[in-house]
This record gives C-alpha cells, sequence and structure tokens, in this order.
RNA sequence: GCCGACGUAGCUCAGUGGUAGAGCAGCUCUCUCGUAAAGAGCAGGUCACCGGUUCGAGUCCGGUCGUCGGCUCCA
C-alpha cells in the first residue's frame, strides 16, 4: 500500500517536471525562432534532469548566444503565455509547416488522419504535449551547452544543433542541480588523475593512459584484488600474445563484424592485428591440448592488453580509450554447469561491487531475432540466467532481443559521478565461439562434445573501472589501494633520523611509508599530505621521538594522539589484508533533491 | 567520423595587431618550526603544429593534430 502511495507520488512528481521541461523546450524553441526566423525545429522532449531541442540553424549557435536567449526566454516566462493545443487534420498541419521538413516528417509518422498543436506565444508547434498551463511557472531553468546531434540520431542524416537546458519547479531545486554539476567537475577523474599525479595523457599517444608511480600502484592493488578473488574462485590465468596473424580472427569471425576497430599492420608481407578482445586467443589455449569433461567448468583469466581503434570524436579520459586491459576470463563449460557458474559469478560481481559500496543496476538481454544455435540451447539458457538473478535476489530488467547472436547476457551498470551511466561487469554465454574454433572435450560416454563459453568481466576495462573508482570516492582511496599510505612528518631535521626509522619499520610489514624530511613547518607538510589525500600522518617531534611513540593524524579523522607505532602498524596492517572500506562515500553532490533519479528512470521507462 | 568550443611556463590562468605575464610547483639561500601555505632570490615559453594576410601575428584567415561537450559507436 504504502509503495502504491510512493509509486503514484513519484509518478504525479514525473508528470510535473515531464510538463515543465517540455514547455521550457517550447519557449526556448520560441525564442530561437524570434533570434532566427528561418530556423528547422526538430523535436524537443525532456530529459532525466532536462531537456534539449534540435534546430537546423543558419549559423552555428554558441554559449555566447545564450545569453540573448535566456533573456528572450525570460520576457516569454515573464508575459506568461498560455499553452493552447488544437487538434488538426492531417492536410492543414501539412499546410501550416510545408517550411519545416522535419515537422513534415514527423507528421507523416503519426497515426490517424489528426494531429495535435500547441500553441505558446509566437511558437506553433507539433507536439502530442501535454504542457503546463501557461509559460509563467516556467521561471527556474537554465541553458547548459550545445552539441551537435543527428536527425533521428542516424548519422547518415543532418546534423542539427541540440541545445541543453535544464528546468525545475523551484529556484532551490535548480540550483541544487547547478550545484551538482560544479560538484561533479571537482571529481572528475582527469582533474584528480593530474593532482594525485596518478596518471597522464599525451597528445603522441591518443586515447592512452600513461600510468605514473602513484596511479600505476593503485591500478596495481586493484587488479591483484581481482587475481586474488578469480584464483579463491578456482580460476587459472594465462598470459598470450597481443598480436596476431588475421587468419586468427577470420576463425573467430572478428574481422567479419569488427574490423573497422582493429588495428592491423603489414609484417613481412603478412597482415597482422592487435588483439581487441581476449576470446580468440584463449579459445587457442583450450585447443592446445586434448581436455576433458573432468576439467569443466575450466575457468581462465587474462589479463590481455586490448587495442581498439576508437573514432578520434570518441575518445575520453581513461573511460573511453584505445588501449585498456579486461579483467576478463572464459569459462568452457557444459550446459549443466551454467546455472552454477552464473549464480558464482553473480556473487563474485555483489561482493566486490559492495567492497567498493557501489551501486550498480542489472539487465539481463534475451534472445535476438536473428540467432544461431538451437532455440533448445537458448531456452535453457536464459532460464539459467533468469533462475540465477531471481535467486541472487537482486531487481534486474528485461531487454527482449538485445542479446548477441551467439548467446544470451547480463549487462551490469555502474554510475559514475556525473551520473554517466557504464557498463562495467558482464557476462555473455556464447555457443558459437567454440564451434568457430571446433573445440571438444571427451565426455564420460567417450563422445566428443562442445563445450559452452562464458565470457565475463567484473570491472571490464581497468582503466575504465579506475576512473570510476577515482570519481566514486572523490580520490580518497581506502588505505590498501592508497598509492602512499604513510607519510612521516619530522618537525625538525633533529627528527630525520628518528622518521626514517619509524618508517623502515612500518615498510618490513608491507606498507607503503614515505618521510617528508624537507625543511618545511608542520603546517606545510601537513597540508601537503592532506592534497594529496595520504590515509595516515604520522607527525614526530622530540616527544614522541624520546618516547618511541608517533603523533597520528588520519584523513578520515584528524588528530587522533600519540600512539605506539606496533599499535600502528597492526592497524594499517590489518586494513590492508582486509581490503577495509576506510573512507566515507561522499555523495552529498550525487543526491538529488526528493525523488529525481526514480523519476529519471520512470521518464525513461515511459520512454519520453 | 560528424557538430561546436578550446589549445600561452610542470599546473591554474591573464594577455583585442606593436618588447610574452601572474600565482602555485621547481632550483638556491635564510629560517628548525607541534597539525591545511615562512621569507628572499633565480630559472623556466618556437604562445600545439603547418601555411597565409600584414611593415609587424600569441592575437586575423585556412589547414593538420590534440583536448573537452554532445551525436554515432562502445569496455
Amino acid at each position: 500500500m504504502a509503495e502504491q502511495v510512493a509509486e503514484k507520488s513519484a509518478s504525479n512528481r514525473a508528470d510535473e517536471l515531464y510538463r515543465l521541461r517540455h514547455s521550457t523546450a517550447h519557449i526556448m524553441a520560441a525564442a530561437v525562432l524570434e533570434m532566427f526566423p528561418d530556423a528547422k525545429l526538430a523535436i524537443g522532449p525532456p530529459i532525466k534532469d532536462g531537456f534539449y531541442y534540435d534546430f537546423d540553424l543558419p549559423r552555428p549557435i554558441s554559449t555566447e548566444d545564450f545569453g540573448q536567449l535566456r533573456g528572450r526566454m525570460i520576457q516569454l516566462v515573464k508575459r506568461d503565455v498560455p499553452f493552447e493545443r488544437e487538434e488538426w487534420p492531417k492536410d492543414k498541419a501539412r499546410d501550416f509547416f510545408s517550411d519545416q521538413p522535419y515537422k513534415l516528417e514527423l507528421i507523416d509518422g503519426i497515426e490517424g488522419d489528426t494531429v495535435s498543436i500547441y500553441k505558446s506565444g509566437p511558437l506553433t508547434d507539433l507536439c502530442a504535449g501535454p504542457h503546463v498551463e501557461s509559460s509563467g511557472v516556467l521561471e527556474n531553468f537554465d541553458l547548459l551547452k550545445v552539441a551537435g546531434a543527428y536527425w533521428r540520431g542516424d548519422e547518415n542524416r543532418p546534423m542539427l544543433q541540440r541545445i541543453y537546458g535544464t528546468a525545475w519547479p523551484t529556484k532551490k531545486e535548480l540550483d541544487h542541480y547547478l550545484y551538482t554539476i560544479e560538484e561533479a567537475k571537482r571529481r572528475d577523474h582527469r582533474k584528480l588523475g593530474k593532482e594525485l599525479n596518478l596518471f597522464d595523457f599525451h597528445e603522441l599517444s591518443p586515447g592512452s593512459v600513461f600510468w605514473k608511480p602513484k596511479g600505476w600502484t593503485a591500478y596495481r592493488e586493484l587488479k591483484n584484488y581481482f587475481r586474488q578473488i578469480e584464483q579463491q574462485q578456482g580460476y587459472i590465468e594465462i598470459c598470450n600474445p597481443s598480436f596476431y596473424h588475421q587468419d586468427l580472427f577470420e576463425q573467430s569471425g572478428h574481422l567479419e563484424h569488427y574490423e573497422d576497430n582493429m588495428f592491423t599492420m603489414d609484417v613481412h608481407g603478412q597482415t597482422y592485428c592487435l588483439k581487441p578482445m581476449n576470446c580468440p586467443d584463449t579459445m587457442l589455449f583450450f585447443a592446445s591440448q586434448k581436455r576433458s569433461y573432468r576439467e569443466l567448468p575450466l575457468r581462465v583469466a587474462e589479463f590481455g592488453h586490448l587495442h581498439r581503434n576508437e573514432r578520434p570524436g570518441a575518445l575520453g579520459g581513461a573511460t573511453r580509450v584505445r588501449q585498456f586491459v579486461q579483467d576478463d576470463a572464459h569459462i568452457f563449460c557444459a550446459q549443466e554447469h551454467l546455472y552454477d557458474e552464473i549464480a558464482l559469478f553473480l556473487e563474485m560481481v555483489d561482493a566486490t561491487y559492495g567492497m567498493f559500496d557501489m551501486e550498480y543496476e542489472l539487465e539481463l538481454s534475451t534472445r535476438p531475432d536473428e540467432y544461431l544455435g538451437e532455440l533448445a540451447m537458448w531456452d535453457e539458457a536464459e532460464a539459467s540466467l533468469k533462475r540465477a538473478l531471481e535467486e541472487a535476489g537482486k531487481p534486474f530488467t528485461i531487454d527482449e532481443g538485445d542479446g548477441a547472436f551467439y548467446g544470451p547476457k547480463i549487462d551490469f551498470n555502474v554510475l559514475d559521478c556525473l551520473g554517466r551511466d557504464w557498463q562495467c561487469a558482464t557476462i555473455q554465454l556464447d555457443f558459437q565461439l567454440p564451434r568457430r574454433f571446433e573445440l571438444t572435450y571427451t565426455g564420460a560416454d567417450n563422445d566428443e562434445k562442445t563445450p559452452i563459453v562464458i565470457h565475463r568481466a567484473i570491472a571490464g576495462s581497468l582503466e575504465r573501472f579506475f576512473a570510476i573508482l577515482v570519481e566514486h570516492f572523490a580520490g580518497v582511496f581506502p588505505t590498501w589501494m592508497a598509492p602512499i599510505q604513510a607519510v612521516v612528518i619530522p618537525i625538525t631535521d633533529e627528527q630525520n633520523d628518528y622518521a626514517f626509522d619509524v618508517a623502515d619499520r612500518l615498510k618490513q610489514a608491507g606498507i607503503r611509508v614515505e618521510v617528508d624530511h624537507r625543511s618545511e613547518k608542520v603546517g606545510y607538510k601537513i597540508r601537503e599530505s592532506e592534497k594529496q589525500k595520504i590515509p595516515y600522518m604520522l607527525v614526530v617531534g622530540g616527544r614522541e621521538e624520546e618516547a618511541d611513540t608517533v603523533a597520528l593524524r588520519t584523513y578520515q579523522e584528524g588528530r587522533r594522539g600519540v600512539m605506539e607505532i606496533d599499535e600502528l602498524r597492526r592497524e594499517i596492517v590489518e586494513k590492508i589484508e582486509e581490503r577495509t572500506l576506510d573512507v566515507e562515500i561522499d555523495r552529498p553532490d550525487l543526491a538529488q533533491p526528493d525523488d529525481a533519479a526514480q523519476v529519471g528512470q520512470e521518464m525513461e521507462e515511459r520512454g519520453y
């Protein structure tokens, strides 16, 4: 019952935001028409957090035009122009929109003999509605950015200019939203990566991460974690080459489907390719010896370096790169292993994301219209996936028909600080690849059988996952991942020897510790350590040296007072060994006022 | 790849056609200091790259590369 009420109120809220944002889009279109009477209008829907409208304009528009555009919109809001709905026969609409080619195309796509029209001030627009009653309530908006967008999302059709804006019922919500945008920029992994000296980029290798010592240390810790849980779950790890004769990808089918994304090179008259995925060469591993049913399920991990030739405009930070490593593994198994393998993987994903306190969403994609393999196999595989999901007790959505032609899959999406969702973990069943490589194992009945392959990754791209973690933590790594876990700060040069002695004692326990022995004041060194987000700061002066202690300050808790070195060492070592999440995940900037996230999801589901 | 914006010192950024600037970081010296910035001095630039206009280009124009925001694609 309570749930129903909540649903209803979210619905009302979604309706309100829908009307508000959709109407603001119309007001913007009206203002654009005032500025550019020849503008051709495309579509202007509400979206999560705001709205956009696509235009075909006589000249490029830029944020420099926002002042004027905003001013004209405010005028329309102040005039409180009503939104009036009319129902027109299609012929009348075609006549009216005769110089608006995109509207004409939309009219042709609408069912029935009539279309609905909304008039608001100078704008008469083809629109299904609904809208607010009049524009007076639309005062809490702002214009955000301009972007290019293809008409109907088709890259073969004209490129339009899209203006993005945001709109809220109250000034408070608008201000909060604008604040979240600023706050999100502050924790952008590209900015933090530079400030914390984690990684770099260089134009001589676009789309590649240059790992610096600090970032590489944290990255290695992350990779070690994946190695460890895989090893605990009975995975074996291999390391194969990065480039292959193209025949490998001919056989796997990648050349046919993926060639545009592959780097190829001529080697003594033969064509070689950098591998874009680990699957084909893992097939070679399986085929490298005679296999028995006793070996199954065979879980083979490979942290291979992958190269994909992304289009220049698609690159971005460490989240979208040309070379990366996946925490990839392929499980060779029989039909009867499917359920257990899927269930085991769901546990691993949940444990990992839980360890980082990350939210994620699950989506099951089922058999597409064009598929390969036997129907019965598909049905059984999908049933296994569904049952594992249900028994894991996590909510999931089903995307019917969105599976790959070679098998169904589950995708796991996590949200980054900008609210973008990234596909990280994935588990895909594959009935085709083993056949293409003619893989077999000997069954208990001495028959040769074809295994099923499961592709799976928890982080997906380690580079991307690392970037998401940086944003998630706002640069404050838990102690086990921190590049420098402790810094010893002598108060004067007198304590330098003692400081190095303390550092040595911690180093012996495997703790990453440095001594800041520069001739600077304590305050200065503390400030530097705070800025570098070092979890443990150990101040040593005359008193500490005398008593063989340190004055402890931590990033999370501030001053903690004097501590014995053994006790401190135990505390840090335990956190490292347990991989304790000893940082607060600070999400105030991610929090939406009330239920905007739910509303956003609902709007998405309705196809707004 | 497409649309748009941007590219000046290691970093953050000033510089509207007439001698390339600041803060921080770096180096040297002084200070030896008790929990988020001590002081002084020095050094640091082919203004992304290529071409054009001009007596003269960081500045104007064209191209290339890169970065960013989107679109398309996607881990």
